[in-house]
Order: structure tokens, then C-alpha cells, then sequence
RNA sequence: GGAGAGAUGGCAGAGUGGUCGAAUGCGGCGGUCUUGAAAACCGUUGAGGGUCACACCUCCGGGGGUUCGAAUCCCUCUCUCUCCGCCA
């Protein structure tokens, strides 16, 4: 949500670089500063009634206790009025602030300066491409079709047990998996993000300080009986760590880690672009996420993609890196760079990881703030990213380094794994 | 699932109709003392709105009510804890 002194002091700005995500704002904005505006006109009217009868109430207090009820009671004819205008404008100011909320939220995040123009995912800009893409033999395969073959992964089983989307991994398939979470969750905590375990069920509460709700209740699972959400990513319960607090500014940044399932219901998705692992209702992801002081969060994300390209470095597949442009980038995000493995039998890119400064535009919601030394409370700015996605990394693998006597393992997986071939 | 208890500032914990944004202790911050530290002592220390700054207003789990006046009384919801049952 963005802060709406901001967006008095920059209005222009604003609507220039909401431009940039095909929206034009301009009618919001102005209806945001009015209905401000109004807000605090009729806090102030609402208060001085406010002041006005608590100034009375005293008095009859004292007159009473003094023993002059005849003069208490007159006064008291005086409250009614006051009670009735001082109920008006609270009604009046609790509509005008819902208005204003319910208006907030629908404004997404403002672009950074360098988001590249564009419409869709064709439009991002590649900013980083590493790795030999091997060229494989007649014999290669989808990595749905080396699952098959080698009995690792099993999609109709899980279509049984659940439904379509939650695969079944098997074997040195699941060992595979383990492997590949004990290795990020390494990775991160050598590079300074202390290890989390989170919950995978969240409140509304939660759901609405990472920006899910109330907008895209949609994607996720509801438990109804409860009222509560499965994570689409640990992304939620992770930042929401940080709801409701005040840090002290010598605290910042923080860092942190977590694996958890993700749960998507991706309502919408089909065809030949959600085959095998490509997209799915259940996936393992393992997250950074790391809060920030304003000045520095753009160092940090810089920091997050060096740091999620030396995984994919050590894991030896081709990958590029995208900077995602205005028409792609997520509703809560200023800047995303998204990383994409190359799919060699599928022959196309498949999005393994997703890095992203949210500035304040989180911490707003969160109400996540730092005391300054001189006691001001600023809002923090929020940043997170995979590291990695495992389904499409796990299918990367399965498809560049199969050979015709089996898939090899990434050299530095072996240890994790105990075995350095599926066959 | 059954029975009971509770929800107050960073934490612990008083407060049952007016002078309570709230005692006290701990913690935090600043200072005195000290070569330095500890101890002791002194001071300070919740959040939001509003203002150039004050004033002022709101907040004692959420919502509603009674009252001139509510942390305090009533209703309701949510959550937490304890015991029992069930169970990984």
C-alpha cells in the first residue's frame, strides 16, 4: 500500500510511473489526496466535539462531588447535542476512511525508475545470461517422460491421492528433492540468513500485510472451517514475522531462510504449459527474505541476485536473468528480476526464481518499521526472493544432464544425495 | 470435543465508574560515581491521528451497549492458558 504522504508530495510522479503498468491513476490519486483531505478535516471536527465534551463531563464531576447537583444536571442537558454530533461525524469519518482504505488497496506498487517499458512476459529485459546449453541426442526427453522412465516422480499417483498438480516424487526422485533443499537451506545460512521453520497455514491478517488479500484470495486455499489460508509461497508467513513491529535501526538488515510447500490454485492454467513439473498446486520452494534499511535495499537485491546466481552457478545449468517490465511485475513489487533455467528438451525457459524489492509498500501494510537514533519511525523496506523453486530447478536438471545411461547428478548435490547417477 | 480461567505498555503485574495513558518491578536509553566495568543513585522510556510547533483527540484483545463520564458495568466475537478426553 502506498503511503499517502507520498503520494501527496509526489503525485505526478506517481501516476507518470504507474503509467508504466498500463494504469492510468490519475483519478485514483485524485481521489485518494480528496478523500485524505476530507479525512482530516472531519478527524478535526470530530476531535474538538470530542475535546468539548470531555471538558463538561469534568465539570459535572467536580459539581457533583461538590454536592451542586442542580448545576451538574444543567449541564448535562448540554451533552446530548454533543453526543449526537460527535456520533455523526464518527460515522462520517469511519465511511471516508473505509473509502480511502478500500481505494489504497487497489493501487498497486510504484515502478522503479529502471523497470523497461512493456506489456508482457516478451517484453522483459534480459540482463544476465550464463551456461552452455547442451546440445542432447535424439534420445533426449522431456523431463515428464525421464520421470516415467526411471520411476522417479509420479504424476497419475498424486492425481489419485488429490488431484491433478501434486506429484508424487519416488525413490531417488524424492532423495533428490531432500538434496536440493538441504543444499539452498546451506547455501543461505553460509551467506547470512538464519534457517526458519514456518507455518503453511496463515491468518487473514497475514494475508493482507504480504498483499494477497483481499485481492488475490483466489489463488489460494481457503480452509473455510477455520478461516484460514495454505501459503503460496513462505513469503507470507516469513515477512509476517515482521507485522506490528518496531525495530531499532542497528538491528537492520535482517536476513532470513525457510523451506516450506507452497500451495497454488492456479484456477485458469492448462495445456501443454502446465505439463509435468511445469506447473503445479504443490511445489517446494526454499525463500530468502530480508528487511532492510531504505537506503540500502537496492544494494540488498543486487546482493540477493548475486547471491541466487552462484547456486545456479555451482548447479551448472543455463539460466538468464530477466529484469521484468511494467506490463509483468507483480502488484506489491517496484523491481523484480526473475530467473529462468533452459528447459533443453521442452526447448524454452521456465521461471525458477523470483527476486524482488517491495520497499515500503509491505513494510506499509505490515506496519513494519525501525526507530532512528533519533527516535523517528520510518518504515523499512521488505525484499524477498527464491532460492530456488524446486520443481522447475528439479526439472532442469532431469533434462540437461540426462545421457543415454541415466541422469547425472550436479557434482555438488552428490554429497546430499549419496549417489551421483539415476539410472 | 467437555469444563474452567484469562486478555492492560518491550516483559511481568496492579488497577472494578471521574483527578488513569494507566501504580510497581524488570528491561531499554541518558547521566552521576569509577582507570574501565559492575553495583548504587538520579533522570528518562507505549502507539496512532493532528499541528510549522503546541494544543487537542484516539487506543487497556475486536465490535456493540449502559452512563454526563468506562481499562473498570452489560452483550457479543476472537484469541490464549489450565484440566479432562482424543491423538502425531
Amino acid at each position: 500500500m502506498l503511503q499517502v504522504p507520498y503520494i501527496r508530495e509526489h503525485k505526478q510522479y506517481v501516476i507518470d510511473a504507474l503509467k508504466k503498468r498500463h494504469l492510468d491513476a490519475t483519478e485514483m490519486i485524485e481521489q485518494v489526496l480528496q478523500l485524505d483531505e476530507d479525512r482530516r478535516k472531519t478527524q478535526t471536527n470530530l476531535d474538538n466535539t470530542l475535546a468539548e465534551s470531555n471538558t463538561l463531563s469534568k465539570e459535572i464531576g467536580q459539581l457533583f462531588k461538590s454536592g451542586q447537583a442542580d448545576q451538574a444536571n444543567e449541564i448535562k442537558e448540554k451533552t446530548a447535542a454533543l453526543k449526537e454530533e460527535s456520533k455523526t461525524l464518527s460515522e462520517t469519518l469511519n465511511n471516508i476512511s473505509q473509502q480511502l482504505n478500500t481505494l489504497l488497496y487497489t493501487i498497486p506498487n510504484v515502478p522503479h525508475p529502471s523497470v523497461p517499458e512493456g506489456n508482457t512476459d516478451e517484453d522483459n529485459e534480459e540482463v544476465f545470461r550464463k551456461g552452455n546449453i547442451p546440445t542432447l541426442g535424439d534420445h533426449a526427453l522431456p523431463h515428464w517422460e525421464l520421470a516415467k522412465k526411471y520411476d522417479i516422480i509420479n504424476f497419475e499417483l498424486g492425481t489419485k491421492i488429490t488431484g491433478a498438480g501434486f506429484p508424487v516424487y519416488k525413490g531417488k526422485g524424492a532423495k533428490l528433492q531432500r538434496a536440493l533443499i538441504a543444499y539452498f537451506i546451506d547455501k543461505n545460512t553460509a551467506a547470512g540468513y538464519t534457517e526458519y521453520q514456518l507455518p503453511l497455514l496463515i491468518n487473514e491478517a497475514s494475508g493482507f500485510g504480504t498483499g494477497q488479500l483481499p485481492d488475490k484470495e483466489g489463488q489460494m486455499y481457503h480452509v473455510t472451517e477455520d478461516d484460514l489460508y495454505l501459503i503460496p509461497t513462505s513469503e507470507v508467513p516469513g515477512t509476517n514475522i515482521f507485522r506490528d513491529v518496531i525495530l531499532n535501526e542497528n538491528e537492520l538488515p535482517i536476513g532470513i531462510t525457510g523451506y516450506t510447500p507452497c500451495f497454488r490454485r492456479e484456477a485458469g492454467s492448462y495445456g501443454a504449459h502446465v505439463r509435468g513439473l511445469n506447473r503445479l498446486h504443490q511445489f517446494d520452494k526454499v525463500e530468502i527474505l530480508r528487511v532492510e534499511h531504505p537506503n540500502n535495499s537496492y544494494k540488498a537485491l543486487d546482493d540477493m541476485v548475486d547471491h541466487v546466481k552462484t547456486i545456479l552457478d555451482d548447479l551448472k545449468l543455463p539460466y538468464r536473468i530477466l529484469r521484468l517490465c511494467g506490463g509483468d511485475l507483480g502488484f506489491t513489487s517496484a523491481l523484480t528480476y526473475d530467473f529462468e533455467v533452459f528447459s533443453t528438451a521442452q526447448d524454452r525457459w521456465l521461471e525458477i526464481s523470483s527476486v524482488s524489492n517491495f520497499e515500503t509498500f509491505q513494510a506499509n501494510r505490515l506496519k513494519l518499521r525501525y526507530k532512528t537514533p533519533e527516535g523517528k519511525k520510518e518504515l523499512a523496506h521488505t525484499l524477498n526472493g527464491s532460492s530456488l523453486a524446486l520443481p522447475r530447478v528439479l526439472a532442469g536438471i532431469l533434462e540437461n544432464y540426462q545421457t543415454a545411461d541415466g541422469i547425472k547428478i550436479p557434482e555438488v548435490l552428490v554429497p546430499y544425495t549419496g549417489f551421483d547417477m539415476i539410472n
